[in-house]
DNA sequence: TGTGAGTACAAACAGTCGTTTGTGCTACCC
DNA sequence: GGGTAGCACAAACGACTGTTTGTACTCACA
């Protein structure tokens, strides 16, 4: 088992993790496959340094995982922390929000539209 | 037809919109309907000015709309933003992921979905 | 064991963003 | 029409964050 992932605090490392569109990019980069830091570096015109930094911002929300391999550390996308953002929008969903509406008022809502 | 939500600009605004904590309790609220800037508030304790910027960033993401009464302006969710993020994440979503997994893992992983 | 490639850690800087304070504008009520 | 409630606009301040620069650490290789 793995989840439960709703927790406020995952889903907002993922969200501040996802607003940064450098990180978006290396997340775009290392959904092809797993990629070693400097190759993202590279790929993106980033400095190691930068790069390795939102690596581990990513890593830290759940985005990313780690694997070393040598000296080389590869990254890969995780869908960990994507689905605390993706269970927290579908809550948002007309059709949940229908849902909801009703179970808000309580009531067969027959009366309103 | 309407979509092509998922241009760049759009996906950036509504990301860095859902970032903020505050921003998120505000759709929070307008989540079980429209409601007016001083309601917002009040409810989550927030000054009027702040509460007006927030659904102004809100608006300018496509996550909310607003709606005038009276002297009233009434805010509701809107999923025009909120469908850029979600086919954002569908991306990462997809099989090809879970494949890449297995890839990643050098195995065949023969697990279920 | 010595060398080099690959990466993470740490501090300083700069830009961005959220909050506060102050104010002007519009619509309702008497 | 005068008064008031409700909201948006604007500037200043403080905090957070992304980037740069410099450096230490680990692993492969000869």
């Amino acid at each position: 088992m793995s989840a439960q992932p709703a927790s406020e605090g995952d889903l907002d490392l993922a969200l501040r993790a996802l607003a940064d569109p450098n990180r978006r990019a290396i997340l775009g980069v290392m959904r092809t496959g797993p990629r070693a830091v400097g190759q993202i570096a590279t790929e993106l015109g980033l400095s190691q340094q930068t790069t390795s930094h939102h690596l581990g911002v990513l890593r830290a929300a759940g985005l990313a995982s780690r694997t070393k391999d040598g000296t080389r550390h590869l990254f890969a996308v995780s869908t960990d922390g994507l689905g605390a953002v993706r269970s927290y929008l579908d809550d948002f969903w007309p059709t949940k929000l229908v849902a909801l509406k009703s179970a808000v008022e309580g009531r067969a809502g027959a009366d309103r539209g």
